[in-house]
RNA sequence: GGGUGCUUAGCUCAGUUGGUAGAGCGUCGCCCUUACAAGGCGAAUGUCAGCGGUUCGACCCCGUUAGCACCCACCA
């Protein structure tokens, strides 16, 4: 509650300010500050509540703003927050003068009884007038608190409510609080993304005791039982509360009988039995208030495995030995306080042992503009809805309806009209979760772009349309035992020679599946889909496949069935490896697949995940296929420079290591849409471009448009000669060359060769040409 | 008031030991090439919010300013 107060004033020597005149009821000091000159010699002095007819003290507090206002300010602990501390501290009384029902109570004088808070505020402020007390009224905006669901006004107030003793130390020493920081401090427990901690932290040290009684209608019941004189009886159940409570009173009638009190007369004792009698009668009351949901929900690692407390019977409870603690909580940072934060503690405190090892810690889903999802803002988007799709008439009757403000519909039904003119298409429920994972980077919250989904469910597509592309390929030689071929299996290793183009993708399989892994163990599913997404388009679709199939137009029988086995055993495994971000399509392909590379399992969930092997890493034929792209690549260029159509097949002319060119060629050809490869001594003196791969000359033998050629080596020049005084301008420094790691100065030096010697065969050309 | 993040291509975002700035979508060309036009091939686009510092070298580390977002608010 802010202390923004409006004034008034009464006394004729004293000023002071209020809030609401009607709390003053409720009064029980006056406050100034020590350091206050005006007010010094009145410290210690009582002044008279008007219309209460109290005498108050008035104090000194360095909590009151001396610039503020009157400079003095009235106490009001059972109905402010700020002036409670300032009772606790001067250990002053409190009265309540609220009921809870929110009207004034017998606590006030007569007259202002059983008026609601603002009648009884008009006729303070009219009495005070009236009794010559009040010098004006200004009016003052201040922050009043107000129920989330009914907008009404909170006043506080003090009730007797049960609460955990936060920093109260153990037998141990250490407060509940203190280990739950200090399994955090020392590693035991894990945050991802590590920085979490500190709001967990912050959140610990800051702690006050925790109020966990509700008064609600349902949760755990308080296991509390009230006597008639009000003694408290905490148990495990009734049956354990009767009992303490009878053996309680049978204990104390036995004290009054036994106990030689000459003071005490026998009719007195009798008295006093009577009365323990009849408390005993009277029975137990168990206590109205419930658990907070939190208190309940803080047990659940322990609690929903049947943990008992006694070390024979838990010793033997398989689920809780193996789930507590459990291995990861998956949960929003909105929870870190609520719901981690009291497991933590209230399990290492009951049980001694931490409830979970990670905390991974996600994002939230925000609307495409940032905004929080929710119902009254009717930009929520349903899960379903994106995997189904949904109509526009429909998403507006789902957004519209059941809102706490019905005026709110209209706006919804416009925002809602704007941003999805056409509704919401399908996008199928592993596309959106491949999206989801894609966009979980940690330590952010999603704006969700409908947009994003597209991608990712164009790589469905592409996986799909893959699969097709192997069957097609595959299937007549290689279906499954009870077909007529099964070449993959039937053939034996003999049988098979693989390519370099087969081992290099083997090879880069290897190191994706190493980078996932290494994603997963870091909760980083965004780097996980995105490895899996690049391996698959860029790597398998976009190269391999092109490859396989120049493999299966040329290759030998052999290699043919390598080609084969390689299509289907790499894919088998993208299948496993995408599974957990794509679960849907990957099982049904894979029941297709899995039976033609010997995998006979009920389901892809069965199988085991895929695991990097080093002994398939393969450099040389990385090496190989490297190049091999680089030479394709410098083809497609050498056609866009010269706006040759995709359409149109044209000759290459070439030089460098003929027997390597030999072995690229039906690749180029195919890969870079070549009429033929013409292996040569020298290319022939022309105009046309020229590309460089390492030591390989690459021209195409068409006419060329000179203009645009001597274009393109100019730009590609002046590129070059950017780099290379770049690269010099370091090399020439002379703090670079010596402080800089060798290798890195090496690199440098190889890129100014390299660029030097690109660049003077670029100039030869430019000068064939002029 | 206290705290935590964010600011990179038109949009949504990656960029993990400081060493030549990337993706998807969008845009612009050209292509219905028998897995895929929800596709293929190619192209354009960035004072990595501003300023200062550390360093041979900064999107990255430190400081600071601005803008934005969120959390806590009786408590800091």
């Amino acid at each position: 509650m802010a202390h923004q107060l409006s004034t008034c004033r009464w006394f004729s020597h004293l000023t002071v300010a209020t809030t609401r005149p009607e709390t003053m009821l409720g009064d029980v000091a006056v406050m100034v500050h020590p350091e206050d000159a005006r007010y010094k010699h009145l410290i210690g002095q009582n002044v008279k509540l008007p219309l209460c007819n109290r005498e108050i003290p008035i104090i000194a507090d360095d909590y009151v703003d001396k610039e503020f206002g009157t400079g003095v300010v009235k106490v009001t602990p059972a109905h402010d927050f700020n002036d409670y501390a300032v009772g606790q501290r001067h250990k002053l009384p409190m009265i309540e003068i609220l009921s809870l029902v929110g009207l004034v109570n017998e606590n006030a004088p007569a007259k202002y009884q059983e008026l609601t808070t603002v009648a009884a505020r008009k006729l303070v402020v009219e009495d005070l007038e009236a009794g010559g007390y009040l010098v004006k009224t200004d009016k003052h905006k201040l922050k009043v608190p107000r129920g989330d669901r009914t907008g009404v006004i909170i006043e506080p107030m003090l009730t007797d409510q049960w609460f955990v003793a936060m920093s109260k130390p153990d037998v141990d020493g250490k407060s509940i609080t203190q280990k739950a920081l200090d399994v955090v401090a020392n590693g035991e427990i894990k945050f991802y993304p590590e920085n979490w901690v500190n709001t967990y932290n912050q959140w610990l040290n800051n702690i006050q005791d925790w109020c966990i009684s509700r008064q609600l209608w349902w949760g755990h019941q308080i296991p509390a039982w009230y006597d008639k004189t009000g003694t408290v009886y905490v148990a495990h159940d009734e049956t354990e509360a009767q009992s303490a409570f009878e053996s309680s009173i049978q204990n104390q009638i036995e004290i009054v009988k036994t106990q030689q009190r000459p003071a005490l007369q026998d009719h007195e004792k009798e008295g006093i039995i009577d009365h323990l009698n009849e408390v005993l009668e009277t029975g137990l009351k168990r206590d109205d208030d419930v658990l907070d949901t939190w208190y309940s929900s803080a047990l659940w690692p322990f609690s929903t495995l049947d943990w008992t407390g006694n070390a024979a019977k838990d010793q033997v409870n398989i689920a809780l030995q193996q789930y507590l603690p459990s291995s990861v909580l998956v949960t929003g940072f909105d929870i870190i306080f609520f719901w981690v934060a009291r497991m933590v503690m209230m399990t290492t405190h009951i049980t001694g042992k931490i409830p979970f090892k990670h905390v991974y810690v996600h994002g939230l889903i925000r609307d495409a503009e940032g905004q929080k999802m929710s119902k009254s803002k009717g930009n929520v988007l349903d899960p379903i809805d994106l995997i189904d799709g949904i109509g526009l008439n429909e998403l507006i009757k789902k957004r519209t309806t059941g809102l706490m403000n019905p005026r709110d519909a209209e706006k919804i039904e416009k925002r809602t009209r704007k941003e999805f003119p056409e509704g919401i298409a399908a996008y199928g429920t592993d596309a959106l979760r491949f999206t989801f994972a894609a966009l979980a980077s940690p330590g952010r919250d999603i704006k969700f772009d409908l947009q994003r989904c597209d991608g990712y469910r164009n790589f469905c597509n592409k996986l799909w349309n893959a699969t097709r592309f192997v069957l097609m390929n595959t299937q007549k030689e290689d279906g499954t035992p009870q077909d007529n071929g099964f070449d993959a299996l039937t053939c034996g290793e003999g049988g098979r020679k693989f390519s370099q183009a087969d081992r290099w993708i083997v090879s880069i399989l290897q190191r994706t599946e190493a980078e996932v892994e290494k994603a997963f163990e870091d909760y980083r599913f965004d780097l996980a889909a995105k490895a899996i997404y690049e391996f698959v388009w860029d790597e398998y679709c976009d190269w391999y496949l092109e490859l396989a199939k120049v493999q299966i137009q040329n290759g030998t029988d052999a290699e043919k069935r390598a080609t084969r086995r390689t299509l289907l055993r790499v894919l088998e495994t993208i299948l496993r490896l995408a599974h957990p971000i794509m679960p849907f399509i990957t099982e049904e392909i894979w029941q297709t697949i899995a039976p033609m590379t010997e995998k006979h399992g009920a389901s892809i969930m069965l199988e085991t995940y895929p695991k990097a092997q080093s002994d398939k890493l393969d450099e040389v034929s990385e090496a190989w296929v490297t190049q091999l792209k680089q030479m394709v690549d410098a083809c497609r260029s050498l056609r866009g420079e010269m706006s040759i159509s995709p359409a149109a097949r044209v000759p290459l002319i070439a030089t460098g290591d003929a027997e390597k060119l030999a072995l690229y060629a039906p690749y180029l050809k195919a890969l870079a849409k070549l009429e033929d490869v013409a292996i040569v001594a020298e290319l022939p003196e022309a105009d046309a471009p020229v590309m460089l791969v390492d030591n390989f000359k690459l021209m195409l033998k068409v006419e060329i448009d000179v203009a645009a050629e001597k274009e393109r080596i100019g730009k590609e020049i002046s590129r070059l000669e950017g780099e290379i005084s770049k690269a010099n301008g370091k090399l020439n420094n002379e703090s670079f060359v010596s402080r800089a790691p060798a290798e890195v100065v090496a690199q440098e030096k190889a890129r100014v060769e390299e660029f030097g010697a690109s660049l003077e065969k670029l100039q030869t050309q430019l000068s064939k040409i002029n």
